[in-house]
DNA sequence: TACAAAATTAAACAATTGTTTAAATTAAGC
DNA sequence: GCTTAATTTAAACAATTGTTTAATTTTGTA
């Protein structure tokens, strides 16, 4: 899976912040080779076309993405806390990948492109089963209220943090944030704490 | 504002197919020009060149953006009420628009293009006045929590909304949705319900 | 009808695109 | 050290890009 070497990934790497940046259609492959310092024909030579150098750039990126599912559903905690920790290892991981997610979103939104998301689709489904088996064990708990819409949990985090990340110019100046560390900080501070408190209340309230 | 003839309005439809369909860099202007059924040259000739054709398209759809919160702002309702139609609208709104919004937000996080989105920001920057009023005046009836993170309420809506949108083929599948209708009927029903859901929880849940 | 302006066309334009080629360089195995 | 394979390069490729040109047609007006 992992089989690139240091110019594969040197590649790997200058196509993601080319695609992120400028869009796939955007970017070309000179800029891609200039990012990367080698020269154009290494691309094709490497990944035999641009399209199936996105495709390797995506299995790449996701075989690295899963979360640490496993460890949280073994620890000894509430339902609530499970979904509070969820949650923060949601908003960690999107962070962390924003530029695979910006590319991730956007292609697949293009109907043009008919690009392998099958990594991509299984990781979520993996999400969602576990999270479903959280839900389910806080409602027979009695703590979570019954008429949770679960495919749509995961919609509200990703969603609330990407809306943010795409109209970052706006929200910077309405929220006062000036540098890149101001950002990064709201991002870890009150982003995730309004995600959280928005997913605690919908979980516990009752109407 | 509307002073565009018929022709140009064919032209300003099929570029706002074509960028959403295919992207700013991956719709060609012959692509728009075969869509609109006018030759090439007509776009250069009215709109003057691809960039200012967007521009004048984002404009041209901007400006019958607005919603109808004057209305709502003179309604003797309650604050949680005004928040409930508020949402409402907002969904109904991006629904509507959804070919602008995917337009937007990819420009919007391309850094390299510099288009004119002043009109966007203004109609974003009023409607969070509005909602800044209705939280307060809820907070001051004393139910609305005190801690309510008012900026990231829209993100919330929109962004859910959206990422259901950008993941479509995915969440057709988990939630069995296998026509247009169908599609459309979930957004009108059960997304519209649970993007209610949560804000209200999040407005009224107490820590 | 006659005339000027506007609209429309096909063709040409230079630049950029992704990809390939064929030669040159480097690395590896014996 | 020789040979073969792998890597790297500059150049060329055909196709597509956005835009312009210059000629033609249509429209509106007096």
């Amino acid at each position: 899976m992992t089989d690139f070497s240091d110019k594969q990934i040197d590649i790997l790497q200058a196509a993601e912040k080319r695609f992120a940046e400028d869009g796939f259609d955007g970017a070309s492959v000179r800029d891609i080779a200039k990012e990367a310092n080698v020269n154009v024909a290494m691309i094709s030579y490497y990944f035999g076309s641009k399209e199936k150098l996105l495709e390797a750039l995506i299995i790449y990126r996701i075989s690295g993405m899963r979360m640490e599912l496993e460890n949280l559903s073994h620890e000894a905690i509430s339902p609530l806390e499970k979904m509070m920790k969820l949650t923060e290892l949601y908003i960690a991981r999107i962070n962390k990948n924003k530029c695979m997610y910006q590319i991730l979103h956007f292609e697949l939104s293009i109907k043009k492109r008919a690009i392998d998301i099958k990594a991509y689709t299984e990781v979520k489904r993996k999400n969602m089963d576990f999270l479903n088996k959280v839900i389910q064990e806080g409602q027979q708990q009695g703590i979570f209220r019954k008429d949770i819409n679960t495919p749509l949990i995961p919609p509200t985090i990703i969603g609330t943090f990407f809306h943010l990340q795409m109209n970052r110019p706006f929200y910077e100046e309405v929220l006062g944030l000036t540098t890149d560390e101001a950002y990064e900080n709201y991002i870890n501070t009150e982003l995730t704490n309004h995600i959280k408190q928005v997913i605690k209340a919908y979980l516990l309230h009752e109407n």
